[in-house]
This record gives C-alpha cells, structure tokens and sequence, in this order.
DNA sequence: GTGAAAGCGCTAACAT
DNA sequence: ATGTTAGCGCTTTCAC
C-alpha cells in the first residue's frame, strides 16, 4: 500500500510545495490567465457571471494562493510597511507598534520591524534594506532633528511618516509628521505642577536633542517662566545621550531621582520626559529616602499601562496611541497608494493630562 | 539651463527610480549578467580577478542594488522570518521580539511581525499569510496546546519554531520548541515561598490552557505537595481565557489580588503567572488595604525591566531572553538553510530565581 | 572563465 | 468577453 501510493502522494506533495499557479487555475476553469488576473485584481466585470464562477469554484477547489513575489515584481507593489522604532522592548513604542499593526493589518498591510537604538546610520541603513525589499512606505519613530540621511531614498519615491517628531525647516517638502502635541503636554504638565504650588522643579530626560524632546522643554520652560519661577529653582537634569539607550530610561530616571534628591535643595516637584523615566526616579527617590508624593511630586508622559500600576499611581499625560497610530497609517497609506506628489504635512494630537495620585502640593518646608 | 538640463536630470532620476538592473552593471563592466550573479552568489573564483575588479567597480559606481522580488521570486528564497506574538504591547513580548530581530539582524534577516492576541484562528490565518509572502520561517509564541491548525503549512515545509511552550505528544515530527524551564521555574518560585515559612499560598493566573501555564501550575503543585501544604490552603486563582487578553494581565492581577486579600482567610504568599501579573497584584493588594511584602508576599516570573523598578521590587524567575532569543532564531536558521529533514526537538532554557523586596516571612498571624 | 537563454508566477496592454 | 503575449529582474544550467 504505502509503494502503490507513493507516487500520487508524492505528486500531491509537490503541488504543495510548488504552490498552485494562475496558469493551472486558467486550466482548471477553462479560461485564461487573464481571466482569472482579472477577477483577482478587482475587475470581475470583464467577464461573464458564469465565467466568473467557474473561475472562482476553481480557485477554491486548488486552494489557489497568489504568490506575492511575482506579484510584486511585476507591479512594483508589496503590501508591507516598514516600522522603525528605537527599541520595542521600550512598552510605549511596544504599544505603538501594536496599534500600527493592528490598523495597517485591517487594511491588508503586513508589518515590518525595525529597531533602530536611535542610531541615525542603523536607521538609514535599515530603511535602505526595506527599500530593496520593495517597501515604499515607512513609519519612523526617529525624533532626530535632521532627516537628511534619508533624503536620497525620498527622492526616490520613498512615503515617510515620522512618528513623534514635528517639522523641521530643513524637511523634505514632502514629509508627514504625526505626534502628540508635546508642548502643549509638557505645558499641561507643567502648569499642574505650578498649580499644585510648586516653585521648585526639575525636568529629568535623557538625550534632548530629539525634535519632540526639544518641544516638551519648551512647553516646560515657557509654563515655568510665565510662572516666574527664579531661574536658579528650575534645574534640567539631562543624561548623556550616548550613555542611556532608550532601554536605560528607567535606569536614568533612577539616577537623576537619586542625585537630585540627594541634592541641597531638592526639587519639590519632578516632570520626567516620559514614564519610564518617571519610574526610574520614583526608585531613585526611594533610594535617597524621599518619598511620593509626600516629598516629591512626579509626573510623567505618555500613560503606558504601567502608569496606573505604579505605587503610587502616576500622573502623566496621556497620548492617544490608537488614534495616533491610524493616523499614521492613513497617511502613509494616502502617500503610497498613488505617488502623485501631496505636500508635506504635520497632525498633532492633542495630549490629556491624567491626574493620579503621584502628584501632591509641595510638603510645607519646600 | 534649466530646460537644456532636464532631460539628462529626468533619466537620472528615471534610472533611480526603476533601480539598477544587473544587466546594466554587466554592460557597463563589459561582461554577462551571469558574471555579475556569480560574482553577487558568493562565486568569484568563476572569474579572472581583473573581471571581478571591474564587476565591483561597476557595481559600486551604479549604486546596484539587487531586487529582492526577483531574487525570491527565481530561487523561492526570502531572507525574512516572521514573529507571531500575543501582543508586542506586552512588555515581555516587546523585549523578546527586540532580541530576536537583533539576532536575525545580525544573520542578514528582517523580522515581520504579527500579533495573534492568542486567537489560534488570527494566528493561523497570519502564518499562511506569511506563507503566501515567501517566508518559510516564524517563530510562532503561542503556547496553545494543539498545533493542529498548522499542520498543513508545516507539511508544506514551513520552518516552525514554537517558543515558550514544550513539545506534546501530538506535535509535528519536526516541530523545534524553544522555552523557559517552566516547571523548575515554578518549582523554585514557590519553594523560595515555603522556605520564607509560607503555608497558604495562591497561584494566580488568566486561562491556564496554555502549555507554559499548565507547566508552571503542575510546578507550583509539585513543589507544594512535597511541602505537605493542606489542599485548602492552596488556591488557584484563575481568570476566564476569553475575559483578560494578554494585555489585561495587570488588570486580572488587580482584580486577584483585591479578590484574594479581601477574603476571610487571604493567603500569605502569590505566586504571579508573570511579572505583569504580579505588578497588578501589588495594587490590587493596596486596594485591599494589605501591604507587600508585610501582608503579603508576591513573586512573579519573567523578569522584565518593570520587575526591578517596581516598589517593592519584584521577586521573580528570570528568563534569560538574550539566551532564548539566540536559541530560537539558531534552530530555526538549522530549519530553513536547508530543508532536509530533521527530528524535533525541544529545548528548555533553565530559569534563575532574582530575590528581591516582595517576598519576606509570612505575619505573624499568618 | 564567460556567455546565452530559459523561466520563476504574475499583470496588463493589446489583440480578437 | 476572453485570449495572447511580453516582460518584471534575477539565477542557473548548459554551452563554448
């Protein structure tokens, strides 16, 4: 039995794995090629209702599956996005690229991942990869000022959506931005803090070279110095940008909230550029002894899930990842699905404050 | 100027957009494409070096670029592995997906990504995506017991490599499973428990009818017979599969924890399903008026970043992901280089209890 | 050592 | 309404 169904199994088999082409469905149904191409690329018109089911019973019956690579080396498109962030292992670009998955998946798109450590030739290099891989649209959550390391692939055609970065004066025209509005945030955040009656803060970041970091000081420094705070109450506690990775930004908070606390004349009130760091400073705050919120206020920025989890609960502001996230597809995809030239642009969502329970008045000595 | 310049300009840009053909690095190198493939096919000694010489320079002052579509669609290779994750939103999942495209990276490969929210239908209909993409390798994250719904595509020639679950008795031949010691991670966990003195002790988890967590509940149970602890003084505590996605384990681990400690006779010591599990316990617990680790002492398992941070600083099992991210891509590269075939295999990388600040003596009361 | 040529599976312009 | 056909860019046997 097994030597007498050898051979048609092995037959089977090899279909299998070959894959079932156009040409046998042609056959299959008894039209041509063309036919079938037609009915599968949305023309089902251009042919009889009979044909049409015919064609259609015969795809079915073959478990007929195009083969993508042919596909796109005839048309030149490839239904994937390329995703470049400076680390997923950090959960708020993990979010991210959940949510983007998630809408670019609805709209039959696959995902490319990328980590780029916020290295600018990783990241060139990387989307040059994708680029030979035939994509043509990208999602890049980069935040470098400068995106001239890209200008030669834009030139050639390349859709480019930066994530949480706004536009540069330098900008390819053709640049779609999308981010939260991180000077109203920062502003937002900081105003809380004012409002709560603190007169000594602190903002702690890593690296603030990056477009949307730059932003959020500002919105800091502008709420500060409407307040009038004295210059000498306002510290910036910036980490090297070499030495913490975006893995690191608990780390770092951990280390500004020692130091800083550790200090003469403590802040009585933290903005951390994002949560992770926020979390990191609640730590480095308990390690010199203080404690939230009764000695010091924390706030941080995004609301990743753990912001609630927190002890105590953190207050942040809050950025919309879905709706960020569609809007960064939408525009990708109005970029690649007709190359007609389209202006550049820029979508900022407006953050929400969320007050928990890490923010408190200052304690009466401060 | 502009107007005597444009012509040149266009096909300039023209040649960009098109992309390098090896036809015109063999023209201009003077030699036949075939030359030019070897030489791209890491076959130079078929050529004199003066030839080889000329090939490079060609190809460096074009600028070529072989196109990735062609390559896949004349040798049906792809250098692209796909990843199918519960959600990357998931910090675990974010951290493990990071060190895996790292280790593909670093062979040459891209990672697409998928996120199957553990939807065994979504997961299937991704992977055959994947497969109508060219790709022949994923590192599937699943745990789901039955592996029935690929079988098809892994007939097919699919390379499997099926992470954090072991293999059962009805798994493909060829089925590679790469995981965490589950049971001795379990097994250490909750005797760290018991040698702190405690005797009522939880377990608490979403579904359990996944490999892992079946694994990690019979080494829990284990070690807890060994220790004579009363059947009544053990309680597992588990959420419905359908009610709390991977997202929710924080949230489960509230509603646990606040369930647990409000009861008449709380337990002394949670054993979390994962860390994520475990940082919702804490506030859970802190809803409930019972503090970690005086009231209450919780470890978790993962290890992720948040473990440390967290206050009090989370007891927990450490998978070693660097390690298991290496294991998996390894096996499954084994898989797709060449698709002789090979038995399956398993292999459990062991776990190391990190005792940090949740877990302590039970109450005296208790 | 090098080149000619066939064809991977598909699409779309162009026949009929 | 349906079919014929010419490639997309590459690799690889087979000749020379």
């Amino acid at each position: 039995m097994v030597l007498r169904g050898q051979p048609i199994h092995c037959s089977v088999t090899m279909a299998a794995v070959k894959g079932v082409t156009i040409y046998e469905v042609a056959r299959a149904a008894g039209v041509s090629p063309s036919t079938v191409s037609n009915l599968l690329n949305g023309r089902p018109g251009r042919m009889l209702p009979a044909t049409r089911l015919r064609v259609e019973q015969a795809i079915e019956r073959l478990g007929y599956r195009p083969n993508r690579a042919a596909q796109q080396l005839r048309t030149g498109r490839i239904r994937v996005i390329g995703l470049v962030v400076p680390s997923v292992a950090n959960p708020f670009w993990g979010a991210f690229a959940r949510h983007l998955e998630g809408v670019a998946l609805s709209e039959g798109y696959h995902l490319l991942l990328c980590n780029s450590e916020r290295d600018p030739d990783r990241e060139r290099q990387y989307i040059e990869e994708l680029w030979d891989d035939g994509i043509r649209g990208v999602v890049l959550c980069s935040s470098l000022p400068s995106l001239d390391h890209l200008q030669p692939l834009i030139a050639r055609g390349l859709g480019l959506v930066a994530f949480d970065r706004t536009s540069q004066a330098g900008d390819p025209a053709s640049l779609v931005n999308v981010s939260v509005d991180n000077a109203v945030g920062a502003s937002l955040a900081t105003q809380h803090l004012l409002s709560l009656g603190h007169r000594r803060i602190a903002l702690v970041s890593g690296s603030l070279a990056s477009v949307n970091r730059a932003e959020r000081l500002h919105g800091f420094q502008t709420a500060v110095r409407a307040a009038r705070i004295p210059k000498r109450d306002v510290v910036v506690w910036s980490g090297a940008s070499s030495q913490y990775g975006d893995l690191d930004a608990a780390e770092l908070g951990r280390r500004a909230g020692h130091e800083l606390m550790s200090a003469r004349r403590p802040p009585t009130a933290i903005f951390a550029i994002n949560d992770m760091t926020a979390l990191g400073i609640y730590a480095g705050a308990r390690d010199a002894g203080a404690h939230v919120p009764v000695d010091l206020s924390v706030i941080g920025f995004d609301d990743i899930v753990l912001a609630d989890l927190a002890a105590p609960p953190l207050t942040t502001v809050r950025q919309s990842l879905p709706e960020m996230a569609a809007a960064a597809f939408g525009q990708l995809h109005e970029l690649i699905k007709d190359s007609s030239p389209r202006p550049g642009r820029s979508i900022l969502i407006r953050p929400e404050l969320v007050v928990r329970k890490s923010t408190a008045p200052p304690p009466p000595a401060g």
